[in-house]
DNA sequence: GTACTTGCAAACAGTTTGCATAGGC
DNA sequence: GCCTATGCAAACTGTTTGCAAGTAC
């Protein structure tokens, strides 16, 4: 997901419809760098959309999801989180403030077999404090 | 958790209750190799338990993990998969039969820091299709 | 005997589904 | 005008919580 025009067209290949709600999805989605969750889509969402409902956005994510355009994040117990940066690369959810940083540093994990296992795709979680939760904590 | 009377010997040091249920729980996560589920340890349980409630499992897996003697695996999603063996390895999940292996192949991510946030765990969920899939799949 | 555990039910959160209506094309 | 998408409600799954009764120690 790189550009709000490329998905559209995207979209419309594919023969979904433009619908104001899913623009507004995109656009969140495209802006928001801090991997967000249905529900934090929803909350952005309401002010514009009173009437706007958990269908329409988890079917748009599903969309999205399917056409490659989003990636779902498995960081969190029992949520799911997504990330509008297809390229390879990795997350760090900070335990104190509960952010989600994206790791470029890791070189991507290029092996296509392990085991006699035919790998597809590789996601690497990593957990601990983050740089500004350790400057606040040198602080005090 | 590598055996039954170190798990034991561990909860009572902490001041818990050795219950029926607490020690058959702990005695199908050191046989079950599969990484279960709350629901698949359940299921095991009932036949010896016909009382068994989610209750129980919920509080002696995540006493467990607070001890460390489990690993909670988030590599489906809205389920958490849980894993007795603690030694520093990783996950694969085949996208066919749904089977996690366990993954030693690649070194473990021996890093303190990424990007000035402190490190202090690290997965690696593969996803792909498994040996055995793959063999299946040939056979056809 | 005391305090923790159990089992049940109910609550809860996140996600999915069914369906009538609205609206993109 | 057709057919998909929306919004609402209800269903559903996995997990957590409250509480009375049971039980390990």
């Amino acid at each position: 997901m790189k550009d709000k025009n490329s998905v559209l067209r995207k979209l419309k290949e594919a023969k979904f419809k433009l619908t104001p709600q899913r623009m507004a999805i995109i656009e969140i989605l495209i802006r928001d760098t801090s991997h967000p969750s249905a529900d934090a889509i929803y909350e952005k969402l309401k002010k514009k959309f009173p009437m706007m409902s958990y269908s329409t956005i988890y079917n748009t994510l599903n969309i999205l999801k399917d056409l490659g355009e989003i990636i779902e994040l498995l960081i969190r117990e029992n949520k799911i989180n997504y990330d509008p940066n297809t390229t390879p690369h990795h997350h760090f959810l900070c335990e104190i403030c509960g952010k989600i940083k994206d790791i470029y540093q890791k070189p991507d994990i290029d092996i296509h077999y392990i085991d006699n296992h035919k790998i597809k795709k590789c996601r690497i979680y990593f957990y601990g404090i983050c740089s500004n939760c350790l400057k606040n904590r040198k602080d005090d």
